[in-house]
RNA sequence: GGUCCCAUAGUCUAACGGUUAGGACAUCGCCCUUUCACGGCGGAGAUAGGGGUCCGAUUCCCCUUGGGACUACCA
């Protein structure tokens, strides 16, 4: 049987990194099989899921280069089908309707945990039959429960092995809050079940609920699927991080420029890892190398040091002529006349990028200079007067024509790179630190160059 | 409180029961170099504690400790 797997976000909020997690375990799962990866949209809770937050996640899937392999999912468009399914465990008297009121439950639950006991529902409605329930249910609000039964659930978890829970805690548990209102835990099952899904892969939040979706799949006859529950991603403090600060994240690294690829790599190696050592790597080889078996079992804390670094390595591995596509968001306009120019800036600013919201800076000297005072263009303890007679030279150097750069080189040789060079390289960028001289001049040509010496001789005198 | 899960450096992680416990980020030092960045080399830094099993435990088992998730008529 061949894979099938499925990422469920519910669209009452931004995607945020740890779903682009989730999904991208999912998803190269499934390459990685040769199988299926279904985006299924989760939006049972009406009053809290948004159209804008479900074309938010689908925008951003298109960006990561992540994409559904069949339609989208949406469970709002399945009412009938989770309706059909309930009406079957309710007239196999394996679900019943209640019409026990909230706030009652929820004393009763106080009361219970007060004692240290596990809070779960009495079971109270359970004697009432079909019929009077179907009544009263036309007329009085009620919720549907599953009548759990109590034993020792068992399953081996990918990546976990065996876990076990005990439904005994549990209590009857409400899956539906009527005939077209299912809720998660059921709504999963059926989903799962409609699709063809063979292996969960989800949040270890998810571990909990497991036991519950597995004595529904076995209430409605399904066959059972594969689970594997990844670890967290947890902050600082060890604790899951917040919904908020993960979304917040992801558009921020859009923003500040890091590339997909990059985001992405970063994200398969918490609680995932080649065989090898090596960590670098594009979307093609963790489709061929990803496996469950490596999945870590283990929290891991969001650090995103790393992501700083594999960025810049994954800014590297891009052809140029796309590096330069892909960094024109940041571009200032005047910069963009020059499409030459700016193609070879690119290339002088490709390794000192993290990401490419650096490029205005790292770019900077090659298009303009900055205001810069005098003494630096002091080399060390040298005069002023040094840097004077090098840059007039230089400025005669240039002037003669021919190969500039390389006479400059001869010069500098013979009098002292740093003597020679440094104030060139300030008189040509007006910074502490900026690429090297012979660089720029490559760029801006000897017209430019020649203003910018005089203008720092004129600054000396 | 209850149930469940987890435990290798600051962080991400590697190690069919036998390794000087490996790699990467970060950090520090040196080199390269006109500066910064890049790059190269090197340093410091870890198996939570205690019991077993075994000739031998990072690895298997138990306990302790610590951390976390869940505990909705949300997903």
């Amino acid at each position: 049987m061949s894979v099938r797997v499925r990422f469920a976000p519910s669209p009452t909020g931004f995607l945020h990194i740890g779903g682009v997690r989730t999904a991208l375990f999912n998803w190269l799962f499934a390459k990685r099989e040769g199988g299926v990866f279904i985006l299924r949209i989760e939006d049972t809770d009406k009053e809290r899921s948004e159209k804008r937050f479900e074309d938010d996640i689908l925008k951003n899937f298109e960006w990561f280069g992540i994409s559904s392999d069949e339609p989208i999912w949406r469970q709002s468009e399945r009412i009938d089908v989770y309706k059909k399914y309930l009406l079957q465990l309710l007239n196999k008297g394996k679900a019943y309707y209640c019409f026990c009121k909230e706030d009652e439950l929820e004393s009763e639950y106080q009361a219970q945990m007060s004692q240290g006991i596990a809070p779960k529902y009495s079971g109270r409605c359970r004697s009432i039959s079909r019929e009077d329930g179907e009544l009263r249910a036309k007329t009085e609000r009620a919720v549907i429960r599953i009548k759990m039964p109590e034993q020792l659930i068992q399953f081996t978890d990918s990546v976990r092995g065996k876990v076990s829970f005990d439904t005994k805690l549990f209590g009857d548990i409400i899956i539906a809050k009527g005939l077209e209102e299912p809720l998660y835990n059921f709504a999963v099952v059926v989903d799962d079940h409609e699709t063809k899904i063979t292996h969960v892969i989800r949040g270890e939040e998810h571990l909990p609920n497991t036991p519950k979706q597995i004595v529904i799949q076995n209430a409605l006859g399904f066959p059972s699927v594969q689970y594997g529950h990844l670890p967290l991603i947890l902050d600082t403090s060890k604790k899951k991080l917040s919904k908020r600060f993960l979304q917040d994240s992801l558009n921020q690294y859009r923003a500040d420029g890091y590339l997909p690829s990059a985001i992405l790599n970063f994200l398969v190696l918490l609680g995932w890892h080649p065989e090898n050592d090596r960590e670098i790597l594009t979307v093609e080889e963790m489709k061929k190398e990803f496996s469950l078996k490596r999945v870590q079992k283990a929290g891991a804390v969001y650090n995103t040091e790393k992501l700083d670094w594999l960025n810049a390595m994954h800014i590297r591995m891009v052809p140029l002529p796309d590096l330069v596509e892909q960094v024109l968001p940041f571009v200032p306009e005047i910069w963009k006349v020059d499409t030459t120019k700016l193609t070879r800036v690119v290339e002088f600013t490709r390794e000192r990028m993290k990401k490419l919201s650096d490029f205005p800076l790292e770019a900077k000297p090659f298009f303009e200079i900055a205001s810069y005072d005098v003494k630096l263009l002091m080399w060390k303890d040298f005069p002023l007067s040094d840097s004077k007679k090098h840059l007039l030279e230089i400025l005669t150097l240039i002037k003669s024509g021919g190969d500039s750069s390389v006479k400059i080189m001869e010069y500098a040789n013979k009098e002292g790179k740093g003597n020679v060079l440094w104030p060139l390289r300030v008189a040509f960028s007006g910074l502490q630190n900026s690429p090297g001289p012979l660089e720029l001049l490559s760029v801006f040509g000897p017209i430019e160059a020649e203003k910018r010496i005089i203008d720092a001789i004129q600054k000396i005198s």
